[in-house]
DNA sequence: TTGGCTGTAACAGAAGCTGTTGCATCGAAC
DNA sequence: GTTCGATGCAACAGCTTCTGTTACAGCCAA
């Protein structure tokens, strides 16, 4: 499969309206965050969607529209963020039902889900350590 | 993308490998294999061979071939499995390159490349504090 | 009323994974 | 040396997901 880039797309965007805020530049057409990501105003869209569903972002509409932070970005998470736009964990089970008369096929998905859960686990709470400011800080530096 | 059962699929057999020895089964084919993880013995060849090439697994051919832990399960941790079958990692930067002459563009990336690489960190320790031997004890629990 | 932008559906193309078939190759048993 | 069962591997189909694109209806400040 592609590698999931929704939560590049997306913090991307999100850094982006802290800078251009911090600029002075109230909100952004999904055209000026396509024209910085390099790619089609409706993947923006379709992201932007997903961030303002999650309370991340606020749109306006009408004459000047465009896509603003609902709140500082100190106080969004990279978690948030990767919740929002509900990117496919790392691990899957298996796709098909293992055989239950044998003791392996039997409980080892229990067992991998327990796993599993202690890496998703680990994984949040380092995205949750991570604000967008802490991205734009990181992306002005380079 | 369809969520990667490799892993999953990978330590199943592994598992299934350890439980087999430890009865005194001294080797199991791919379609002895197959039958506990209900799929094709082709996936599961395709799976052991990668297991092969990382050493963890060990493979006898001719009459009564079949296929063995190259270890004892508890000296067989989930990160050398993860990292044997190549699953892809669980973030993706952009699939084409950002806009160079806006600030953001520039440097997102490698901040991004940043927090990917310590979430990865993170996961990757968790799956070497799991052994085979850990998973197939809570696989015969359940 | 106008004009610019959002919201969303529909579709195409690419990529990856699973599953399947077919066949060459290997090697222990006889 | 022959046999026979299993591996190694290529090739292909089907499915799903993601990205990208076009098109168009809806919204609202000016």
């Amino acid at each position: 499969m592609a590698a999931n880039s929704r939560l590049t797309i997306a913090t991307h965007a999100l850094a982006w309206l802290a800078l251009a805020h911090r600029r002075g530049q109230e909100v952004l057409t999904s055209e000026q965050v396509a024209a910085s990501v390099n790619t089609n105003p409706v993947i923006i869209r379709r992201s932007l969607g997903d961030l303002r569903r999650a309370g991340l972002v606020e749109v306006r509409h009408g004459a000047g529209a465009g896509w603003s932070l609902a709140r500082e970005p100190e106080r969004i998470t990279l978690l948030e963020v990767y919740d929002a736009v509900d990117a496919q964990p790392p691990f899957g089970l298996h796709r098909t039902e293992p055989n239950l008369e044998c003791p392996v096929g039997r409980g080892i998905r229990p067992a991998l889900s327990g796993v599993y859960d202690r890496v998703e686990r680990v994984m949040r709470q380092e995205l949750a350590d991570t604000s967008i400011a802490d991205v734009l800080r990181e992306t002005l530096v380079n």
